[in-house]
DNA sequence: GTGAAAGCGCTAACAC
DNA sequence: GTGTTAGCGCTTTCAC
């Protein structure tokens, strides 16, 4: 009978009185940037299997929008928040609110450790270890950094990998060496005509992420150097450009899918109450260095 | 007082009330592909600014899944949605359910004009035509198509674009010339074999995106075609690797935002009842050629 | 103007 | 088992 007259019950009735929303809210601060789409691409399958809706929300870097997406989503609308932080995000006072509320709060790759609160993260200081480990052991001597944004765990984590692969293999660190871009590769060209002003025997040149590193080839090819021979290039984060751009571009790949599905899991578990306390506050998804031909071979 | 004790509305209650749910649901083929998550971009970025959320939805281009989605949520969930369909999808009883049940529909770039709901559109056909006219004016003689899946409408309209090109200027077009990709990479190589060994004086290549149009370059490059001077390529979509490959990719580009932002608009129109009637049942958003340097210059 | 009350569509609890 | 009812938190209406 009810499947005869196309019954289907209201969402928002029964959510309204079992006090569950079957809806997770999703804030990041670019959907449109691959890194991100493949995470939302995570999320909203392992969601929609649990019967979970995702509500997705753009925060294009701002600290403000977040904060009132925060507020927003809080007022009964999801039943749990996976947020990664906007660049600009400085203090953490909006996401302590929803924490008091009661609503569960898991963040990923773009975190914070002085929010109480699950984290995802990539292995943003071992894979950058592994990427500056490999241009030393392939005969690079003079390693700049294009580094991200600064207050950003993730660029202070990568730039501690950096820095702990040049102290590992005795590598002297002048702080000339590194050029915050933040993300942007409109500031690349720029840096690293100022680093080759400066140091002009670079053999080697580490950036945040693979924007900034196909375009640091695309301007060292423009100024004639050859790669890897005379420059060796790393990226971050495995972007499609990597594979495309020439010579193809060695980068740490971050596994996104898998950043937005274990996140999902937590906060799933979390609302259900059946969060493992053995867990701990973290995971760190592996990232895996993949060798292309912008860095020579051992 | 309210603000004092940090009063906040359940939208739950207030959307079962107001019988408003003031979300908007998007259901689309794959969140990570760049075209569909700077759609996703623009609808984000709209439907926030007017007070909507944004429900999102992937298919992995089935068609279970897209009639999965459309009936979770027209359950009450949203009170619009927005459709870009499925590879797969070759009926459209599950969308004119939700047209009957009277919740507003629009579909974007991935349509169907046998579905009664408003359509927001890319200029296939026009794009198409114009790329292709474009090589034959830079002295293009025998032009091979590279052609997306046989049952999607821009797959037809972007065939069609193609075609109007070769016989406005009195090319001849043997059946020979199309092979059917559908929008996959992994065909593009034995793809063109096939067409070398049947026509091995092509000296044009369309290709319905960008990614297969970059794939073809790879493949034309390792068996030592000159691109653009044997051979010119172009693509569909103006990925961001179109700009990175060697030779840079001429390509049509979609404005993707832009779709995103009209269907968004409105749907929130038929939604508040403010649709206007003389706007008839389609808009296309207008795509224009980017000239690279993987065709000749005129 | 201010305040009380009904009811949106559902589920959980309880009575039969 | 089957049926009835209270109430989730809000908005709208209607009475004052």
């Amino acid at each position: 009978m009810a499947k005869k007259m196309n019954f289907r019950i209201n969402q928002t009735a029964a959510g309204l009185r079992k006090h569950k929303t079957a809806a997770i809210g999703v804030i990041v601060p670019n959907i449109s940037n691959y890194f991100f789409s493949s995470i939302l691409s995570g999320i909203q399958q392992v969601a929609s299997k649990n019967g979970y809706q995702v509500l997705i929300c753009q925060t294009n870097e701002s600290m403000k929008e977040e904060a009132e997406y925060i507020k927003s989503l809080s007022a009964g609308r999801v039943d749990g928040i996976l947020v990664s932080l906007s660049e600009s995000t400085k203090n953490y006072k909006h996401l302590r609110e929803i924490t008091q509320l009661g609503i569960p709060l898991v963040l990923f790759d773009r975190t914070a450790d002085k929010v109480n609160a699950f984290r995802v993260e990539a292995e943003d200081e071992l894979g950058a270890f592994k990427a500056v480990e490999h241009m030393i052991e392939t005969g690079c001597k003079k390693i700049a950094y294009l580094a991200g944004p600064e207050n950003l765990i993730n660029s202070q984590n990568r730039l501690k990998g950096y820095k702990k692969a040049l102290k590992k293999h005795g590598l002297p660190l002048p702080s000339t060496l590194i050029k915050v871009c933040g993300f942007d590769s409109t500031k690349v060209r720029q840096s690293i005509l100022d680093l080759l002003a400066v140091h002009g025997d670079i053999d080697g040149l580490f950036a945040a992420n693979d924007i900034m590193a196909v375009e640091a080839i695309l301007t060292l090819k423009s100024l004639k150097y050859q790669i890897p021979d005379q420059i060796s290039v790393v990226g971050f984060g495995d972007y499609p450009i990597a594979r495309i751009v020439e010579p193809t571009l060695t980068t740490v790949s971050h596994n996104a899918y898998k950043i937005g599905y274990e996140a999902t899991l937590r906060i799933m578990k979390e609302i259900e109450n059946t969060a493992d306390p053995d867990e701990g506050n973290m995971i760190e998804i592996e990232s895996e260095l993949v060798l292309r031909n912008s860095t020579r071979r051992v």
